[in-house]
RNA sequence: GCGCCCGUAGCUCAGCUGGAUAGAGCGCUGCCCUCCGGAGGCAGAGGCCACAGGUUCGAAUCCUGUCGGGCGCACCA
């Protein structure tokens, strides 16, 4: 709709432009928005304010230009000029009635594909091995998810990337530890066990010298391939996912053990990177060390700041994998686009990264390399989220209490559901909220981590997004056999808001993808349920007396929403309901 | 010391490619099930958008500075 009026006005400037009433060089970026209050019609322009400087004319009198010029057009009922200059169009809702009768017969609910569709790499997740997913785990995760079921929605072949954090250091310690547990002959170890185990292990590493050395040692076997080294790292990869798998799948994510390409995957490519650095004169030796200096970053001398690419007792950094990975992700994935939804504070460390690949020509310049950076979860005193032992709350403990709060409440109120059905309710409400709470938020900035926020089932939640979608499906069983619907016709204001907001299910769509922010979703879906309660409060459908075509015009607009709703809440990772 | 991010209602957050009276939710005060689900609707109180300058016809939004908070800067990831 958008761009429908925006071609209108360009027409209009090319037109004046060819009157002479216009500069020929005049070139204005014209922005049409939709209006925050319909006494401003229902999208609005400033075009004529932006002009009206450079063209020396005063706004109103050039806006009365712009409309005059104006070329017919179908969808628009009425153009006036309001305020200082702003050109306010009114939707002819004739138009309006029959795009949506057209919604319901459009798999894509009005949603234009990609043209041309790309390979996109999405990267996140990415759990540590020998350790529980802890809370914050769940940005990554969600966010991560609902931008690549978004992207695939839109026609896009992604390749979801879970860069687990299989490789490094500490895999010598735990490779340590481990044995020295089977060694004592301890038994079957659960992931539960595992937490235990990480911080166990790291106690013999700082404590016994004799277990520290043997740890470092090990860490190099390992990367050069040895094969028990090897072995010993798999049963803890392994052991790792199939717990971490659990949690997807509870949280409806849509990663499985065939998106693991963890930190290991790189592995095999590092030392020849070095040597390519090195044969390209980027790399040197530094301290025994070898160490890219970059001149777009500043040390804290002031000078160039070092990168280390290879430690002087050869083992390799992250900044190397991330090198490697993206290098990997173009040339052997093919990919377009690559989007990366890590912790904000790993920005600097991943420019660095991105800016190698590109000096050394490993990422040409038509391939996208985003940081989709997010915040830090935080105490409620604004300090990085601990509780109060100082530890992490896991976020297996999260969805548990989740499901326990939607389980009280569901007890608190009469259902003639079966118990198994309310089971599902649980699971699918306590699920929907906790994941809701996160892809709500903007992702760039911190937030506070409050257990009452997290699992609130009222207001600005999934659960009333839910509840939205389950009261019209029991409008359609209320209607029974007569649940006919038919063309749309708008009479009323709330029916006519509606209808509006259902339109712009597309311009959410394409600001997810193109952004990487599921919460311009949430934020939409919201607008949209909250118009839809409006609407069911003022328009009567089963009444007696509402008119036959009436209540298939209702119909048809309360399927609309339905259908917008559950399709934008499946892009979110997130189930509707029939009843709940 | 250098760099990145952030300060919006009592609380948690939107809005930030500059636009028309700054929006939600929670909490607080009132109403509303003789039509379809009250996990709901309607209304109200509550803001010098950290502070000070600047650019502009117009600034929460852009620029500069100050204060306050978070994070990152050589062999962890």
């Amino acid at each position: 709709m958008k761009e429908h009026i925006q071609q209108l006005l360009e027409q209009t400037v090319a037109t004046l432009i060819a009157q002479g009433e216009l500069p020929a060089d005049l070139a204005p970026r014209i922005q049409v928005d939709n209006t925050k209050d319909k006494a401003h019609g229902d999208l609005a322009t400033n075009l004529a304010m932006l002009l009206a400087k450079t063209v020396g004319k005063n706004p109103r009198q050039l806006a009365q230009q712009l409309i005059d010029a104006l070329p017919a057009s179908a969808r628009v009922a009425k153009v006036e000029i309001a305020g200082p200059g702003f050109i306010n169009f009114y939707l002819d809702s004739q138009w309006l009635a029959r795009q949506i009768d057209g919604l319901l017969s459009d798999p894509l609910l009005g949603v234009k594909p990609a043209n041309p569709p790309q390979t996109i790499v999405v990267d996140y997740s990415a759990p540590n091995v020998a350790k529980e997913m802890a809370v914050h785990h769940i940005r990554s995760t969600v966010i991560g998810d609902a931008v690549t079921r978004t992207l695939e929605f839109l026609g896009h072949k992604v390749i979801r990337a879970n860069h687990v954090g299989d490789w490094g250091t500490q895999f010598g310690m735990l490779i340590a530890y481990l044995e020295k547990m089977e060694n004592e002959h301890a038994s079957d170890m659960e992931l539960s066990d595992l937490e235990a185990f990480y911080r166990e292990a790291k106690k013999c590493y700082d404590e016994d010298e004799a277990f520290a050395e043997r740890a470092r040692g090990y860490v190099v076997k390992l990367q050069g391939g040895d094969a028990y080294c090897r072995t010993m790292w798999k049963k803890l990869v392994d052991l790792t996912m199939a717990q971490n798998q659990i949690i997807y799948d509870r949280l409806n994510v849509s990663l499985s053990t065939k998106d693991v390409m963890g930190e290991s995957l790189y592995n095999d490519m590092l030392p020849s990177i070095v040597a390519d650095l090195q044969a390209k004169g980027m790399a040197v030796e530094s301290e025994g060390a070898q160490v890219v200096f970059l001149n777009e970053f500043k040390g804290k001398d002031g000078e160039a700041m070092a990168v280390i690419v290879q430690k002087k007792d050869g083992g390799f950094l992250y900044t190397t994998t991330d090198i490697a990975c993206a290098k990997y992700r173009v040339e052997t994935l093919g990919a377009d686009r690559v989007l990366y939804f890590i912790d904000s504070r790993q920005h600097q460390h991943l420019m660095q990264a991105w800016t190698i690949a590109r000096k050394a020509g490993y990422v040409p310049e038509h391939v996208s390399l985003e940081h989709e950076a997010f915040g830090m979860m935080l105490g409620k005193d604004g300090k990085p989220f601990k509780t109060r032992s100082g530890g992490t709350v896991k976020l297996s403990e999260l969805l548990d209490e989740a499901e326990q709060r939607a389980r009280d409440l569901m007890a608190s109120r009469d259902s003639d559901l079966s118990a198994e059905e309310q089971a599902e309710v649980v699971h699918a409400v306590a699920m929907a909220a906790v994941k809701y709470a996160d892809l709500s938020k903007n992702r760039t900035t911190d937030y506070i981590f409050d257990w009452d926020n997290m699992l609130a089932f009222e207001g600005n939640t999934a659960p009333y997004l839910q509840y939205a979608y389950t009261r019209i499906q029991s409008i359609f069983r209320r209607a029974g056999a007569d649940a006919v619907s038919g063309p749309v016709q708008l009479n009323e204001a709330a029916e006519e808001a509606l209808a509006q907001k259902l339109m712009q299910f597309n311009d959410a769509i394409q600001n997810v993808a193109a952004k990487g922010m599921p919460h311009l979703l949430c934020t939409y879906l919201y607008e949209l349920s909250g118009l839809f309660m409006s609407f069911y409060e003022a328009c009567p459908i089963n009444k007696e007396g509402v008119e036959a075509a009436q209540k298939a015009s209702r119909l048809t607009l309360c399927a609309a929403t339905a259908r917008v709703i559950k399709q934008g809440l499946g892009l979110l990772g997130i189930q509707v309901l029939e009843r709940m």
